[in-house]
DNA sequence: CCATTAGTATACCATTTAAGTCTACTTTAT
DNA sequence: ATAAAGTAGACTTAAATGGTATACTAATGG
């Protein structure tokens, strides 16, 4: 019940990022040093969040990272699914098949689990980096 | 951001027990064969219910568990608590000396963390066994 | 056009955690 | 006394986590 090391890095990239001057392109190793990630393992959180589309990447020389689009249209549950991935907090949900068909049908439990799951989706959704970074200043 | 298996296990367990007249004590291997749980496992999970107050244990010819109290006065928060310890989504709530200062001071990521952590624990605060239970039917 | 800077792609590694098992022991009813 | 049932804790295996290393590609600018 636990988010990832990585997840955590990855709120603090976008969230530096969120706090420049829009479109300003930054390279990871300040970002690094900045908030204290491991310079390798930030490369690779970084690359996850661009595929997700969070952040667009500029290779060369005066390369970077910028932000993909405004820090209020970025919630944390996009930064969360970016790194880990859908939210399941149960294993039932990510594979059914691995419950008995008994299970399934007379266990209420799993029902509950999957609107627990929902209402905490929500709760990282409702949460975006113009907000976070508000509160930062 | 999951749940462990015992954790899922344990609510079968507790939700089987919900589900007897009460007062009914049951050995742990009808429970284990009824809800498919490893039954050496299931003893594990059974002993932490136990140390959490959940359930009762008697030893010897005709032991077995009973719940502790009424099912409508146990919640799955009681049971996830029970087999993971206090709900914590980040590691820097778990052990703020990993935070620098820095970020604690400065980062409003682990403030908005922690509140999503209380909308979580609430969730599962608010769905109890008699419920559940009421559901399975 | 090539040297430098910066991101990309993979493979690798050490530790920790999860999930489950084993052996030996204690308690209790009959 | 014996069999049934829970208790204690060491042990095992596999996967996930967190991080590193190596080699590569792309862009800029002198």
């Amino acid at each position: 019940m636990k988010l990832n090391q990585a997840t955590d890095y990855a709120f603090r990239a976008v969230l530096h990022l969120s706090c420049l001057p829009r479109g300003r392109v930054v390279e990871a190793r300040l970002i690094a040093e900045e908030q204290k990630i491991p310079m390798r393992f930030l490369l690779k959180i970084l690359r996850l969040l661009t595929l997700a589309g969070i952040v667009e990447s500029y290779r060369g020389v005066n390369g970077g990272y910028v932000l993909a689009r405004a820090p209020a249209e970025i919630t944390m549950l996009d930064v969360v699914e970016a790194i880990e991935g859908p939210i399941k907090i149960n294993r039932c949900l990510i594979a059914p098949e691995e419950c008995s068909r008994r299970a399934v049908k007379h266990c209420p439990v799993h029902k509950t689990l999957f609107s627990i799951q929902q209402a905490l989706a929500g709760e990282f959704k409702k949460r975006n980096f113009q907000e976070l970074c508000e509160s930062a200043k």
